[in-house]
DNA sequence: GCAACCTACCTTACTAAGTACGGGAGCGGT
DNA sequence: ACCGCTCCCGTACTTAGTAAGGTAGGTTGC
């Protein structure tokens, strides 16, 4: 049979099995990543592309460690600027792709870039002066709040800015603003805000982390003096 | 036909199927999840289910709200307190049904409990004194981290407290110490902690974004006195 | 008292997806 | 010439969601 059905595609690797795999399901979420979707793009048929994945449990595991390849490692300087760095980093990394968060719910081996991107961070800590639990205190703390903000970010309404029609208008539906006012009072001051959008909300809960952390960092430093 | 197969079972509700499709997944993961396998939970066939939910979504909407439904909800009394209630109550309804953060990735139209329990937590915020932007902002911040903290406690191997055996000889397969002393000290410091359990981080986050919130407040009631 | 209808359930069958199994074509080395 | 290896394909099995169209027993209107 023919090896190369098209004019001369080069082989198929498993990067660009990966590659191709983060695009379809940026362009329409995980449930457009099919085996079948995912060989009709690279020119191949199904079967092919399980002689560079084992399946597609690993499939799903290499985009993870793509996204996590996306983001800026922290390097050397401040602390609080690396961190704010890399917490941003991240955060648009999980916003370009949104189906990596759910992803990360269900992948436990992380890849390569997955463990230098933990190291790279820990590294920055310690360097600043954080204990080894001190330094775990934090990590946990900033990635609970960068994941759970794109979480909560990939669930809104697709679109870009805020609040489509579609979903505004059934949320009307099961939503009496009597029976609940708070909710009623804050959704009519975002809408009327022209420029809300939930992602500015960002940063905010990220300078009160830092400062948080800032004082960890003091504290530490001075039972270390005593 | 017989209408009903088995000693007469009682029929088949809504209510019955979401309860029933909650214990199929908190056994064996959303993959469990099946219209057949809940069929056959319910002691039905398949085609059944059909004229209780519109469809598959329709269910996976309902099971979020049912673990919304799970969560207590905040009442009178401090905002401090209420809302350090609230936040373990989440978490341990989501540690609970660790599939439904990979869920509220995807799922946009909140149901009645979601939508009451935000009602509640804003009407606690803005009683304590929060301005409405104000509340949005502890909000966000409070379930981004819990949400997130949910995420990686969920992406954990499983079993209840931390480190599996075969993960971890996983993990140390793909990781070369001397190229990740960062990870590894930190790896090692908790593997040689008897009681360490990363579910133990939750309450120093927690701690510090209160104490954020509190400053957050003393300086809008400020602003309001000027 | 019976037809029309409704409710709760079932049978069958179609489609899409993951993937096991077993080729087969080209190529390098002996 | 033969072996074995790499890359790819065809076929087919299995599991899922669900469309289409029953059927039995109760309820309702006349």
């Amino acid at each position: 049979m023919n090896v190369q059905p098209d004019s001369s595609r080069p082989p198929l690797t498993r990067e660009l099995v990966l590659r191709r795999a983060v695009e379809l399901a940026d362009e329409g979420g995980l449930g457009a990543l099919t085996m079948r979707s995912l060989a009709q793009g690279l020119g191949v048929k199904p079967m092919s592309l399980y002689h560079h994945v084992a399946n597609k449990e690993e499939i799903l595991d290499g985009l993870v460690d793509l996204v996590f390849a996306e983001v800026d490692l922290p390097s050397e300087g401040p602390w609080r600027r690396e961190m704010e760095r890399r917490a941003a980093s991240l955060r648009s990394a999980l916003a370009r792709h949104p189906w990596s968060v759910g992803l990360l719910e269900t992948r436990t081996s992380p890849g390569a870039a997955t463990l230098q991107h933990h190291d790279a961070v820990l590294r920055v800590l310690r360097e600043a002066g954080f204990s080894i639990e001190g330094a775990g205190h934090a990590y946990a703390l900033l990635d609970s709040y960068i994941y759970g903000f794109a979480l909560q970010e990939a669930g809104l309404p697709i679109g870009a800015p805020d609040s489509d029609p579609e979903a505004m208008e059934a949320l009307a539906r099961s939503f009496a603003p009597a029976d609940l006012p708070y909710l009623a009072e804050t959704a009519m001051y975002r809408v009327m805000q022209p420029g809300y959008a939930f992602g500015n909300e960002f940063g905010f809960g990220l300078g009160i982390i830092l400062d948080g952390l800032e004082g960890l960092l003091a504290r530490e430093r001075q039972s270390v003096v005593e």
